[in-house]
DNA sequence: GTCTATATCCGGATAGAC
DNA sequence: GTCTATCCGGATATAGAC
């Protein structure tokens, strides 16, 4: 019901994509949504409760998005396409991704906090992992070594890309990350490298 | 000369690396040294100050560690595996990298201390790329791509998988990931895997 | 459910004595 | 070069009216 709890959700967390949890406070929120303080206390009595939203709210997305991306495609390149392109939604907003930004303060967040934010890592590392070995399956992948490492290969990438990227303010750079991770994974066949889905257009969805 | 200084930027990168630069503050250091708040100032009037003498040590310390490193070794692998180990040192500090660190919070930093950042980044990326290069040369690196582009690869691996082994509590699953990282370059002769240089023992110099 | 008002605390920073 | 004392702003959070 109340859409003021979600606005407030919803635009926390770009605040904590952009400029981190800690920097948060909550008259930059209450500025931006023309309510008071107090209001967004009433929703979320502490800052704890407010990540623990964040946290939980993104997982529930990402979660949605490879249910749906399952459902579309068999290749498992095309698959984890589909999650670079979040990244790089996320890198065109001048943003970094959650698991990021709140992996660098950690040791700064409430027990739960940091809780939650580990199975949101596990979430994106278990999919991955799943993925690949589908593909290994159904030979739309191929990779050397564990799948459990191959995994933790390409979260790191696009999680430390997409702060480079940012940096240096090339989104250039990240597209040509996670297109040689891409092209890595791909069978070498006859049919050589330019194939059918190397370079997926950009998506405008939001984590 | 006035050894306060030093320890002051020494005290204030540890407590950068292990919570960020917004939520260090001038009591965190002052009370560990037994000093005042004051004092500090005398020695950085202001925190971006303080922020810039922390990168450029950084910066220096890193830059003496590279070019020991390219005396002592001429395998690629060998030299690239002495700036994973000193990533592992961090990781066993419960830190991340000042990268890492800085990246996230960047919107928040002064115009100077991006900059700053911005050089340690690309010192780290061209040293990164200039070993791919040379063993790629002298045989004793094989990638595909560019040696820009692996450079980030490897980057990327260091920055978040630091982020994300510390969120897990495991440094082995770092160790895992930077070992699959020199296995891919390893060049695939007769002498197959468990080659002369693999698992190098961890370091305990810190960056 | 949102407001006004306030409490409490802590941040970075400065002035001036020593 | 370090101290004491102080200023100012902004942070999270609470109480009670509407």
């Amino acid at each position: 019901m109340s859409t003021t709890r979600d606005e407030i959700i919803r635009l926390a967390e770009e605040l904590v994509l952009a400029k981190g949890f800690n920097w948060l406070s909550y008259s930059d929120i209450s500025q931006k949504l023309g309510i008071k303080n107090a209001a967004i206390h009433y929703h979320f009595p502490t800052k704890e409760d407010l990540g623990l939203a964040i946290i939980e709210r993104d997982r529930t997305m990402i979660a949605e998005l490879m249910a749906s991306w399952e459902q579309q495609h068999t290749d498992a390149i095309d698959i984890i396409s589909e999650l670079f392109g979040v990244y790089s939604s996320i890198l065109q907003g001048c943003q970094v991704c959650l698991i990021g930004s709140l992996g660098t303060d950690m040791l700064t967040l409430p027990d739960a906090m940091q809780a939650e934010l580990k199975k949101l890592v596990n979430l994106i590392l278990i999919w991955l992992k799943k993925q690949l070995e589908k593909g290994r399956a159904n030979g739309t992948a191929v990779f050397e070594g564990s799948s459990t490492t191959h995994a933790m290969v390409l979260l790191t990438n696009m999680v430390a890309g997409i702060q480079i990227a940012r940096l240096h303010n090339n989104t250039k750079e990240f597209h040509t990350l996670t297109t040689h991770a891409l092209n890595s994974l791909r069978p070498k066949d006859a049919t050589s490298f330019p194939s059918s889905s190397t370079s997926k257009s950009i998506r405008t969805k939001k984590l």
